[in-house]
DNA sequence: AAGAACATCAACCGCTCCAAA
DNA sequence: CTTTGGAGCGGTTGATGTTCT
């Protein structure tokens, strides 16, 4: 492939001084980046235009977030990377604040690491091992929510796309402050699990998993911090039946059933749709609590998985 | 205390995509 | 239609920091 044209050239590589920092940012913010290529000359940088525009989205931005990351950006990463795949930039559109060279390496310094001690192929997200089947079964229950996620991340339904645009722009329709400023389909899906825990509750379809019940509490859209739901997951191991419940008109759906459902239904799309819309989006859900923490909290110390983390 | 091993993450490289000529 | 060049993406490297022996 030949050498770089840095090299060719003779510009400065490796770490950014703090005067290269000062030169670049004091540059864009008056006249903005324009192009790449010219801006090191402009600017009075001896560095590549590649080298600028990484440093600048990748570090320099002021819209950036740093630090430690949450574990509802983390439940977020994985269950968009078992969507996705390694497409970080498409993740990170999910992560505000969040670049996709910092995701990317969380995800391999942390993330995958920690999906192969439990037992996850962190490729296919998918049990390692038939033994570990209370994790396939809840990675069942995923798969069937990632696929509707997807739909919804691909494109319009072929129904109601006033519905869809609705969705994926986060403009006009809604007035809370946090629903402008991102992607809105990963909050669907969030207000369907609520939704869903929600309905477990009220129906009392309970089921019994290893004898142990896990205890969730789910906030969803419609749950501001003050108002937060418990629901009681029991999980039937050993039926023949898979029955992570999803309850539904007084009966339990598997997995399989709802994906299905999914698939072959746009109607319940759209009637979900008007559900969240109407009723759900004008709550508060920046508070939305933690996925792994109550998870987590409610295995208990002694859990294997809670080890782990 | 010192060196080895491991972890982290900023930055680079090579490649693809895509718009413009 | 083909070529060209800029922008962006994902994989990888390597400097630095931390932990272990």
């Amino acid at each position: 492939m030949g050498r770089s044209p840095s090299f060719e050239k003779g510009l400065k590589k490796g770490p950014w001084t703090m005067d290269e920092d000062r030169k670049l940012v004091a540059y864009i913010e008056e006249h903005g980046h324009g192009s790449w290529r010219a801006l090191p000359v402009k600017a009075g940088l001896q560095r590549c235009g590649k080298s600028c525009r990484l440093r600048w989205t990748n570090y320099l931005r002021p819209d950036i977030k740093r630090g430690r990351f949450s574990l509802q950006e983390e439940q977020t990463i994985i269950q968009l990377h078992a969507l996705l795949g390694n497409r970080w930039s498409a993740i990170a559109t999910h992560l505000p604040k969040r670049t996709d060279n910092e995701i990317k390496n969380y995800w391999n310094t942390h993330l995958k690491k920690r999906l192969t001690k439990m037992g996850i192929d962190p490729i296919t997200h998918k049990s390692k091992t038939a033994a570990n089947t209370n994790l396939s079964h809840m990675t069942q229950w995923e798969n069937a929510r990632l696929e509707a996620e997807a739909r919804l991340v691909r494109g319009p339904p072929r129904v109601a796309s006033h519905f869809y645009q609705r969705f994926h722009y986060a403009s006009a329709p809604f007035t809370n402050k946090s629903l402008m400023s991102q992607p809105l389909c990963l909050d669907v899906l969030k207000a369907w699990q609520g939704i869903t825990l929600s309905k477990l509750t009220d129906l009392n379809r309970l089921e019994t998993f290893n004898n142990q019940t896990i205890s969730v509490e789910t906030s969803t859209l419609n749950n501001t911090k003050s108002e937060k739901r418990t629901s009681e997951l029991k999980i039937s191991e050993g039926s023949s039946e898979d029955t992570l419940g999803c309850a539904k008109d007084g009966g339990v759906q598997t997995p399989h059933e709802v994906s299905d459902m999914i698939h072959q239904d746009d109607y319940l799309i759209e009637a979900f749709t008007n559900h969240l819309v109407n009723d759900v989006m004008g709550g508060d859900y920046e508070d939305d609590n933690n996925y792994w923490s109550n998870i987590l909290g409610n295995l208990g110390s002694n859990s294997s998985i809670s080890s782990i983390f």
